[in-house]
RNA sequence: AGGCGCGUAGCUCAGUUGGUUAGAGCGCUUCCUUGACACGGAAGAGGUCGUUGGUUCGAAUCCAAUCGUGCCUACCA
């Protein structure tokens, strides 16, 4: 059967295509494996979950491919590779989105209530919230489709009510009146991370308050203070001056009458008042600020609450009531202004907390919230980082997230929102008290009364998503029937996610994974210790993609490069390509499309070297020649006796394996990806492939030749196809099935074997990759040498591209042998003729002075062509290259005079400098020579 | 305010423990539509490695200072 391929590489024509067969098979599904099998066997990666009312974007596609870059390979190296994708249930994004539906068509959720919100919610799950895992599906992201999570499925509720009740359990949720960041939009707690800080040009307002006399009436004196926020003071319960403060002495002790207010509070004293700042007095509002809420607990303030929950001033803002807070602080100001209690307005710039979903700004409010007591946890996660059960990569960022998790707050679980994982606490209306449950209880655990009702709020989406690497494996349900996937899988063994969610994923799965993984005993019954507790071992962070200036994309700037979009332009295989190929670790990624342009160059380069392939293949079938596909599929090999294009070429895929593997195993996808971008182009088509043409004549040729060479061609080829696959998985799979001709040995070049080079030891008869790679290399690079130096001499005589003229290699005693003793070779000179265009003679003796020459290290050629020398331009450059030779020579004899270079550097290196002088110095001489020579005539 | 990075060719980036003449892709110049490929081939040009000082036989690499630049954390009213 011949083989029909169009001559430009068309990736739309084939991707949906393998993309929906990928899937279709369950290619990717990883069973569970019998009891006993090893774990250590197991490459297994979690899906770092996205946003389900996500679409994809290009931090998601770098962070897949990277991903599935792993995958691949580690499935091709034999490893039972299993990677889980699943979506977040995304709290406040999902519920913002179908508010904004709701209410577009003229409800509202408190007019559907809760239930029927829910199941509007679920309703769109259903309908829209697939799309981002089916953009995936399209990317051929080679995940276990049959595993796939929801944050929100019955089992990782499961999960997530037992979490809870065990934490609280051991006392480690607690439920209180602090300070929480509140949106008055969301109308629910968010936590510190949701809150971005803008700076905002504001205004610091200088308000006096008047100082209570001893008789109890104003004294005529006032306190000044500074605030940023003047409709706050409605529920200021003091204020703050420092201990030592000399301008305030005299009022320590004394009281204040609130403006407006008209409520009488102290004056307290704390060193932590800054007397630089504003007027060195501080109003106090505990309810409404962190700071002021610690000093309230300092001094037993009361707190007074002047805000409800959308923003507005509430009945404990008097006259003010009803007001939104803006609103309220124009009118403060003003009565105050009235008043002359308004001592001065200055400009200040600050930081402004906004929410992250809704840029809305952050009201920080006292309210009731369940909160984890977090630093057992974090304790735990340290531990496990700092005795390197978890190795992050690059290693920094495990420097930041010890910065974090030493200074880490109490985290606020409780979310004021309706979709979520509602939380399992019923409160009382009889004794008052709470009971915590795993199974919805009937009655009171303490009083046994019935009238109870479960807590309204809902859990934090990281509280859920948290647990997942425990969760998807079956926990808390781990029996003896059930713990097959737990004991195969967990720990996973990496997750790959960006740095900016280092303290979502990466900091909340270690530790909830440390807290609940130590609870599985592991397979042999023995205790599971911290090392085996953990959610992973390994942590890999990628940077930000930006766009081609470096710039971080945004909607508003309108510079988002939507990867659906370039895929659709220049294929997955080539986006893929162009982001590992810039995955160098820690460093952002600047997309130029450019880049990608070129890579599917590169595929489109591939493509046709297999048209090439497969026309031979098909010419040799017609004269009865076939490949042997039985020696397909492992790693190529020539006897000593090949051809030296097939030994080199065989060598170079040896080499290139083990560096991209190598390469893989350290994360440097970049040097991977152009390692083999380097094998592919620059050796296998630039080189091997000009070269097996001289050997594919099957009209002329005797039979042996041609079969040979066209076994290693097909050979290399089906392993370099196997090697570049995790990388451009689609196209791979196009031509590794050509390759078969519809008849491979599996379903996909995805569950073929890896390219390694371990196996090409053992076999005597075989040239070793590792004792013969050296000699055969460097015979490769000199008949390269030449051929380039006899294309370029060609140039400089203005030889035309076509003509074939007559040439003469000069290697002279003094060139030293090596490239005598390769040009001896009949074989070899018949390369650089066919390469090189030329009829080339040897000489071993010195080229004649005056004659236009190419010079270089180890030999001279002369091309025998009647040209016009442009003496200047000559001129000028032998006199740039002497310039530069010198300027060498000169460096390198300086250092080869100085004794203590002589006396401490490894002996390698003095003695690659001294061949190196050497070389340069005959150089300079053939230079000086042919310079002469020029002026002579 | 603290912390962490980065500054190498026109552009985007490599350069692992200091060691011979600093690399790649894109772009650029010249020639070539030769039977795999013009999304191609061939040959080239292009860098005092931000600056200054130090350590060393030897520095893009280590140290210090300095300039520029980016990010993270905190949030003093």
């Amino acid at each position: 059967m011949p083989h029909e391929l169009p001559k430009t590489y068309d990736p739309t024509a084939i991707e949906d295509h393998w993309a929906e067969f990928w899937v279709r098979e369950n290619l990717f599904a990883q069973p569970t494996p019998e009891p006993g099998n090893d774990a250590d066997q197991s490459f297994v990666i979690l899906l770092p979950p996205p946003n389900v009312t996500g679409r994809l974007h290009m931090g998601h596609m770098l962070n897949q491919t990277e991903m599935d870059i792993l995958t691949r390979w580690r499935r091709m190296c034999g490893d039972r590779a299993l990677w889980v994708p699943g979506t977040d249930h995304a709290g406040i994004a999902t519920q913002m989105m179908v508010e904004r539906q709701v209410v577009s068509e003229g409800s509202s959720r408190q007019k559907l209530g809760r239930e029927k919100f829910v199941e509007r919610v679920w309703e769109w799950k259903r309908h829209y919230g697939g799309a981002i895992l089916d953009q995936m599906k399209r990317l051929g992201a080679s995940v276990d489709w049959s595993r796939e999570y929801f944050t929100m499925d019955e089992r990782l509720s499961v999960a997530v009510r037992e979490a809870f009740v065990k934490l609280h359990e051991q006392g480690l949720i607690y439920r209180g009146a602090y300070i929480v960041n509140w949106c008055p939009r969301c109308q629910t707690a968010i936590s510190d991370l949701e809150v971005v800080y803008d700076e905002h040009k504001g205004h610091l307002w200088e308000i006096r308050y008047p100082v209570i006399g001893e008789d109890g009436k104003d004294s005529g004196e006032f306190l000044t203070v500074a605030t940023t926020r003047p409709e706050t003071m409605l529920g200021d319960t003091a204020v703050a001056i420092h201990p030592d403060d000399e301008r305030y002495t005299h009022l320590h002790g004394k009281k204040l009458r609130l403006p407006l207010v008209d409520r009488e509070i102290p004056i307290i004293l704390d060193e932590w008042v800054s007397r630089e700042f504003g007027t060195g007095a501080v109003k106090v509002t505990p309810a409404h600020d962190p700071n002021d809420f610690a000093l309230g607990e300092r001094h037993h303030l009361p707190s007074i609450n002047v805000m409800d929950d959308t923003g507005h001033v509430n009945e404990n803002g008097g006259k003010y009531a009803g007001l939104d807070r803006y609103v309220a602080r124009k009118e403060i100001v003003q009565s105050l202004e009235e008043r002359q209690l308004l001592a001065g307005i200055k400009d200040h710039v600050h930081n402004v907390g906004h929410c992250d979903r809704c840029k809305t700004v952050v009201e920080p409010r006292l309210s009731t919230q369940w909160f984890v007591k977090i630093q057992p946890l974090a304790d735990k996660a340290i531990e496990a980082v700092e005795k390197g059960h978890i190795k992050f990569t690059p290693e920094m960022y495990a420097k930041t997230y010890f910065e974090w998790m030493r200074n880490i707050h109490d985290w606020c679980i409780s979310r004021q929102l309706w979709w979520g994982h509602r939380i399992p606490a019923w409160h009382c209306a009889n004794c008052h008290k709470v009971t915590v449950a795993r199974e919805d209880p009937a009655t009171c655990a303490h009083c046994g009364s019935e009238k109870i009702t479960q807590e309204t709020d809902v859990l934090d989406t990281w509280f859920s998503s948290g647990l997942l690497p425990v969760s998807v494996f079956g926990w808390p349900k781990i029996s003896q029937e059930t713990r097959a996937d737990f004991d195969a899988f967990y720990p996973t063994s990496l997750l790959v996610t960006g740095f900016d969610i280092l303290f979502f994923w990466v900091a909340r799965m270690i530790m909830l994974g440390c807290w609940f993984g130590g609870d599985v005993p592991m397979a042999d019954g023995s205790p599971r210790e911290l090392k085996d507790a953990v959610p992973f071992r390994e942590v890999y962070i990628h940077a930000l993609v930006r766009d081609a200036n470096r710039e971080k994309m945004s909607k508003t700037k309108g510079n988002v490069i939507d990867p659906i979009e370039i895929v659709k332009q220049y294929g997955t295989d080539a986006v893929r390509f162009t982001l590992a190929s810039m995955a160098s670790p820690g460093t952002d990624i600047a997309f130029n499309v450019a880049r990608t342009e070129g890579y599917r160059a590169f595929a489109n380069k591939i493509w046709n070297a297999a048209r090439f392939i497969f026309m031979n293949v098909d010419k040799a079938a017609e004269v009865g020649i076939s490949v042997d596909r039985s020696v397909l599929g492992a790693m190529p090999t020539v006897g000593e006796d090949a051809p030296l294009e097939a030994r080199w070429i065989v060598a170079e895929l040896h080499a290139t394996a083990a560096r991209v593997n190598e390469s893989l195993a350290n994360y440097r996808y970049d040097d991977a990806a152009n390692a083999i971008y380097q094998f592919f182009w620059g050796s296998f088509c630039d080189w091997y492939l000009e070269i097996v043409k001289l050997r594919l004549n099957f009209e002329t040729q005797p039979v042996r030749g041609p079969e040979a060479a066209l076994t290693t061609l097909v050979g290399v080829f089906e392993a370099a196809l196997r090697l570049l696959s995790p990388f451009m998985p689609f196209l791979t799979e196009e031509l590794w099935h050509a390759v078969y001709e519809g008849k491979p040995p599996e379903r996909s070049i995805a569950l073929t074997q890896y390219p390694q080079t371990s196996s090409y030891e053992g076999d005597s008869t075989r040239i070793s990759f590792r004792h013969n790679y050296d000699s055969t290399v460097l015979e490769m690079r000199v008949i390269q040498s030449v051929i380039t130096a006899l294309r370029s001499h060609r140039k400089d005589l203005g030889v035309p591209e076509k003509e074939r003229v007559p040439a003469v290699i000069f290697c002279a005693e003094e060139d030293g042998s090596l490239t005598a003793g390769y040009m001896v070779e009949e074989a070899n000179r018949q390369l650089c003729d066919a390469l090189a265009r030329v009829d080339l003679t040897l000489k071993m003796e010195r080229a004649p002075v005056g004659v236009k020459a190419r010079v270089e290290v180890g030999f001279t050629v002369v091309i025998q062509y009647e040209a016009k020398i442009d003496v200047a331009a000559e001129r000028e450059r032998l006199t740039r290259d002497i310039a530069k030779y010198e300027k060498g020579l000169a460096a390198a004899e300086r250092q080869l005079g100085n004794e203590g270079f002589l006396a401490k550097a490894p002996a390698p290196v003095v003695e690659g400098l001294k061949k190196q002088a050497a070389e340069t110095k005959m150089l300079l001489d053939k230079a000086r020579a042919a310079l002469d020579a020029l002026s002579g005539k």
